[in-house]
DNA sequence: CAGGGAATTTCGTCTGACAAAATGATTGAC
DNA sequence: GTCAATCATTTTGTCAGACGAAATTCCCTG
């Protein structure tokens, strides 16, 4: 039996702000359920894989069951949970391939951001993004892992606001919350936080001098720099994941 | 009082092939609803800005109320449908800029599949988008607009299929729903049908070719030509809408 | 004709119920 | 002892009904 899933037992409210979307939207119990829950996936407090059975959603969130499925299949349609029919409801896996190709998918999809950016941008957006390089840099300085993701979120969050395309925000925000995933992400790699902040530097540097086609391929470069590493990370994950199930099987 | 919804009264299973996802997949009771109402706004059945009332959806399906809630939760998250609270479900508007918006997403997704399909391409998938592009010459022959845009879709279909991607895949089957919203397909707009199969012929030319810079700049230069008119037909629906408007208002 | 309040509609949520399907356990055969 | 089949349990899928809350509409009054 999985452990009672620790939901109603958090203060809803102070919840740290998170890339997801609908922050705070928590004005109905489905939407309350639903934020709830896609923190506990996105942040990784639930595992790929692990089922969430309804009953023990209800008895977690102390909500009904008719809002718990609703949230549900809102958090299926983002792609975060698999409903499996007669079976229940599960935290979508992230498999090594779905990994790359949604990695590709975002790098397209931010190089383009960037290269807008970089055409389109204006005195108060380039504040906007040195503001966020500098907590960037603040937060590199610490080597503190997630204050780095968080600050590295608000650097993309601005640039994809000066981009000035709302439906591609929100296809990227999707695309974040899919690929954190377990934070897969490799910012203490060995090297990788300097090279990676390197990289941020070159795109702003970019965006600043209006060069759309730099600013694109800085972006691309960056997004297959860290796909590389995290697809290393997953890839190691998944082999865990292989031996558990081995050590399991043969006690 | 609207009209009665016409969903219970149509044949499910013998439903024209859709572009949209889930095209049969009606094993549940909740996958038919939404499956149908999907249908319904995609193909322009219903209109933008129209309101759909759970208990009308319930007496025209025949499905309870949580069914169909569950349903256009789903159709909330594609896109298809906004919900407000305590003012219910309406088929969601297509704003100028949101369209605009869509298809320069459109675009660069799709001249990534182009691109994609230029390295890949192998002989049974060139054989494919030949055959699929024979169906669209047949199609373009007869100037049946639903057939011409039916062959359309097969074809880029099949693009995206070769390309690999899956991700991206489903993000392009979505937008494509969202833009086929009430049909504002340019191919019946004089001269525009032929240009249009030029620029298609050009993609797949490049695609055998191989040339993958070709392939996505034919891609791109297709759909914002397309978008050009498209823009077009959506701002004169806009202003039509106003018209009417107003005539109601002053009767 | 404008403003305000009552009546109506519609949603949001909960509860309870039951059949169908899947899961896991038990039993029997070889 | 292992495999297969059967049975019990769990979980989901769907329905029906109920009730408060919010929004909309309508009507009445000034």
């Amino acid at each position: 039996m999985p452990a009672a899933l620790k939901l109603a037992t958090m203060p809803v409210s102070s919840s740290q702000k998170s890339i997801a979307a609908e922050p705070e939207a928590a004005g109905s119990v489905r939407a309350a359920v639903a934020c709830q829950l896609r923190e506990a996936i996105v942040s990784g407090r639930y595992r790929a894989g692990q089922r969430l059975p309804e009953r023990e959603l209800c008895a977690a969130t102390g909500a009904a069951r008719s809002s718990v499925r609703e949230a549900l299949r809102q958090l299926e349609a983002e792609g975060l949970v698999t409903i499996i029919p007669h079976r229940g409801p599960m935290v979508r896996p992230l498999p090594l391939e779905e990994a790359r190709q949604t990695y590709a998918a975002r790098a397209v999809l931010e190089g383009y951001v960037g290269r807008l950016c970089a055409q389109r941008r204006t005195a108060a957006q380039l504040a906007a993004l040195d503001a966020a390089m500098d907590a960037m840099e603040a937060a590199a300085k610490t080597l503190d892992g997630p204050a780095v993701i968080a600050a590295n979120a608000a650097f993309y969050a601005a640039m994809t606001e000066s981009a000035g395309n709302a439906v591609i925000g929100a296809m990227l925000r999707s695309i974040h919350n899919r690929l954190a995933l377990g934070r897969l992400s490799g910012v203490l790699w060995p090297g990788r936080l300097a090279e990676s902040m390197a990289e941020n530097r070159a795109i702003l540097a970019a965006i600043r001098a209006g060069d759309a086609a730099a600013a694109e391929a800085a972006c691309i470069h960056h997004i297959e720099a860290s796909a590389a590493i995290a697809l290393v990370i997953l890839a190691a994950r998944h082999g865990q994941d292989e031996a558990i199930l081995l050590q399991e099987q043969t006690p």
